[in-house]
DNA sequence: TGTAATCCCTACCAATTGTATAGGGTAATA
DNA sequence: TATTACCCTATACAATTGGTAGGGATTACA
């Protein structure tokens, strides 16, 4: 079954809502959170994981793996396995979480700090109203997400 | 032609690119900052608009429309018509840009002001630690927003 | 050595959304 | 009355989101 990122956040008034934070990136983040709170450092399976965030175990299977790819987290195969925390909680921040599972903090490319694009329907970016107001925007963002580890969210 | 909103923001590592901003909420600033350049208060034709800043007349018709209703524009039909600005650039909060053309400020319901919901995975929202980031994040999104008018823009 | 637990990988899928385009109706002005 | 410009409805379609299905590889332990 299918379920819309919106289901309970549609208004008449707002149906733009690519400002959201994707689930991928809020299961991730619950996940982290939960190894964070455990805090010996046995492999937590994926079932009890899931389990206790009402997550879809598949879907979570696939996000950390991206968060073991990425040096986030580790894993340890077989029986007795599961995934750790490989640093302390107050040493990973929110900005590696955040540029891994949703992608960019910019909400525009051409303020962007990792991923800059030039916008091609801008002839001036240093004019560009848009540009001044996401940049603001970008680094009020960029001081939450780097001032907040994982240690802060428990 | 179907242009994606990522067209050139897609890297292999970010998939997740949902909370960009929309190109209507760009263009829609885009209109009222070169409507707060022209200073006079005569009405300009959406052809001009769409013209000077590169974007397709018919899409920003509709944005001006959505614009028109919730009151922060206003028009005049007929030969010499066209879209004019009802209040002084700097009474014009972009939080009221925003909330109409992009949606809610917040990145998740359980954060927002004006469009409160529950997450129905989430038992606790008070030990939820996504809750406890996205509240910061809209903090510091709501304080720009209100902070600047589209005369901090030009 | 066999088996159960567990991670790892690939392929597929459907609903929604974003980004438009087309075409015509209506209202106002010179 | 002709022209300009706003206003509205219908349509289209690729990308993304949020999954599901199924199997393979690896490890611990009896």
């Amino acid at each position: 079954m299918f379920i819309p990122k919106n289901e309970n956040y549609l208004n008449p008034n707002f149906a733009y809502l690519c400002t959201m934070l994707s689930k991928k990136t809020k299961y991730g983040l619950k996940a982290l959170t939960y190894l964070a709170l455990k805090n010996d450092r046995n492999p937590v399976p994926i079932g009890e994981i899931a389990q206790q965030n009402n997550i879809s175990q598949k879907f979570l299977e696939s996000i950390l793996l991206t968060l073991r790819r990425t040096g986030v987290l580790a894993s340890k195969k077989g029986k007795g396995g599961g995934y750790y925390l490989l640093k302390e909680p107050a040493n990973i921040q929110m900005t590696d979480v955040i540029r891994v599972l949703e992608g960019p903090i910019a909400m525009v490319p051409c303020v962007s700090l990792n991923f800059y694009e030039k916008c091609d329907d801008c002839p001036d970016e240093v004019a560009c109203s848009v540009h001044k107001l996401m940049l603001k925007v970008r680094d009020s963002a960029l001081e939450i997400y780097r001032s907040n580890t994982l240690a802060d969210l428990i």
